[in-house]
DNA sequence: TTGCATTTTGACAGCGCTTGCAAAAGTTTT
DNA sequence: AAAACTTTTGCAAGCGCTGTCAAAATGCAA
């Protein structure tokens, strides 16, 4: 295929005014070079840094640019840098909103750059994830952002001998690689213990679902067991369940719990979900929320505002981390010298009917 | 920058053991070829058609490839045979898991065979569709995927001019332009309003929201109208809203469409989470459903199948739909006298308790 | 006006891989 | 054993752009 020679200078003669066939249909640098009355370097250069071209130069290119319907061959110019305009971005699922929220806001922000997110599903697998980053790193991404700070041996190895802008998200703690942006899921908990107990509640309970796989929500339980140890004078129970933490195990997580502690008068979920299949397990029996249970999910899963009750949640900054991991990056191609840090945006308690 | 001449032949002496160090940090395809001791063709063919290859040396030539963790360069590689292995995907938004599930199972067939998803989000304007579209064509995708059958104008135009196959996916109907895997929203909200009608239902109603962005919600409503007028002897009620589908839009609707039309018996809503919504509504209000009031939605959202009540939808195949459109361009990528064609995939009327 | 500093521009050598073509090697057939 | 094929391999010419370097143009002071 394409083994027709393709000839730099179209000479065709019936070019209509000036706009050369090409056997590939795009048009490429050296015909808007040839319509500006320009070199292809120069063409380059006012698409690259406009400033370092004279600007009656650049007013003739850019109209070509624009007759023409030119765009530049990312590959051509990503081999020629060895740079693409791709960020690796890796998330443990797509389906969970969580993450889609934050890759939808760090789209909107690197998009008018320029920039496109390359996203991998690691599925909740670091073998997964370092098998990506591996595919990633041969795109030469300008950076790559990963989930969490929990990584296979293979894939640090791997980024260490790369010096790709790195960036870790959701989740912050101390020996961060490079750059994270997040916050910390231990405070989530004792947030979440410290407000039940705020609301008079005394026997207690965490439920959490694929905790094996999950690090980040069985950080939030930890945070919530310290909390509850530091009172000294209580304890809570913890209620684990290995399928994924979905509306359907919520409901007969709490069933259980209930039979097995019929005492518990309020209960943190690891995830809203959770929180969700709990509320309607309770309208099944009568239960009244909050006054016989309080319910404390994390989240801030749209349904949890416009339930009955409404649910009382704490809310992760979903879009805050996308958009702050996008200008974080952008702030750093701009000056290269940047060095990594950590940014912790927190996270809000949001009490509603449920607690 | 990178100032410092590659020397393709990597004399170095302290090489340990063959493995030369570049300032790239990856090896490249000559240093297999070097260490297999076979010209660099030899391992390009081995890896494109490795049946083009003597077992000898392909066994040799896997050994140091292993041997030297090589990772081809997508760039150089698709810079030289004008085609890379990413699939553009562009869907109206993230955020909404039925795309996010499709998504993560089309990812999911096509991990395995190499190729990359490049995902675009739309947010449900046509122009930006456009927009993603050329800037994925610089790419020279292997594949574009697209959501629904409206297109802007100019992304026609594009798409005709370049030979890329295209897929258009979660809609069918007439006039595809080439290749189409979905099911028909019309029949979907026949479907729903025919169950009411069976469910001895007599003054339904249709909730939509965001109709005038979301051409397959509105025409999930057209269908149910159709079907309505059909029967000849009875009419429904329309109520649009102008929000995003959402739960929270989902509970105000309802409250209004009943302050309206206090005689409504049943209503199909363009999307699950307005249907959750309007639960929580009957709730709040002491609607007994579905004797009073049947609730019927779209989606098969998490939640449907353990809400107390359950609610009743029409699931879409939002898995399949993501498989079935891997599968294809899979088929289509070993053998491209493959045609276009349309896969129906069909929709399910899952009913439970609220109706 | 000339000379020098500064800004703009163009030539050119790759970036790392693919692929058509031809040479080399291996197999069969006379 | 030579001829006639078939299969394997290597050579070399790009793919379309970037970035370095030097030449050309321009500005300004003397």
């Amino acid at each position: 295929m394409k083994a027709q020679p393709k000839n730099t200078k179209n000479e065709t003669p019936d070019d209509r005014a000036g706009i050369p066939r090409r056997a590939t249909g795009r048009p490429q640098m050296s015909d808007v070079a040839a319509l500006a009355r320009v070199s292809a370097s120069t063409v380059s250069r006012a698409l690259r840094r406009p400033d370092a071209v004279s600007s009656a130069l650049r007013s003739r290119i850019d109209a070509a640019i624009d007759r023409l319907g030119y765009v530049p061959n990312v590959m051509a110019g990503g081999l020629a840098a060895s740079r693409t305009p791709v960020i690796g971005v890796i998330v443990p699922s797509l389906s969970n909103s969580f993450f889609a929220a934050t890759i939808e806001a760090m789209d909107a922000a690197f998009a008018p750059e320029g920039y496109q997110i390359m996203l991998g599903n690691s599925g909740y697998s670091l073998e997964r994830e370092a098998a990506l980053l591996d595919s990633f790193l041969s795109w030469s991404p300008s950076a790559i952002v990963l989930t969490g700070r929990h990584h296979a041996r293979s894939a640090l190895k791997r980024l260490a001998s790369s010096d790709v802008p790195l960036v870790e998200m959701w989740e912050i703690g101390d020996h961060t690689l490079d750059t994270a942006v997040g916050f910390s899921h231990r405070t989530v908990g004792q947030m979440a213990a410290h407000h039940l107990y705020a609301r008079g509640k005394t026997c207690i309970a965490f439920i959490g679902g694929a905790l094996s796989h999950d690090h980040r929500a069985k950080e939030r339980g930890a945070g919530f067991f310290d909390a509850v140890a530091a009172t000294g004078r209580h304890h809570a129970i913890k209620h684990i369940i290995d399928g994924r933490a979905s509306v359907e195990v919520g409901g007969a997580a709490l069933a259980a719990l209930l039979k097995a502690h019929p005492k518990v008068d309020g209960v943190f979920f690891s995830n809203d979900a959770l929180m969700l299949g709990a509320l309607f397990e309770c309208q099944r029996r009568g239960i009244k929320v909050p006054q016989q249970l309080a319910l404390l999910g994390f989240g801030d899963l749209d349904f949890t505002a416009w339930s009955a009750p409404t649910l009382s949640t704490i809310r992760p900054p979903r879009h805050e981390i996308g958009i702050e991991v996008a200008n974080y990056l952008l702030r750093r191609f701009a000056d290269p010298t940047l060095s990594g840090t950590t940014i912790d945006l927190g996270c809000q308690l949001l009490q509603r009917q449920s607690t």
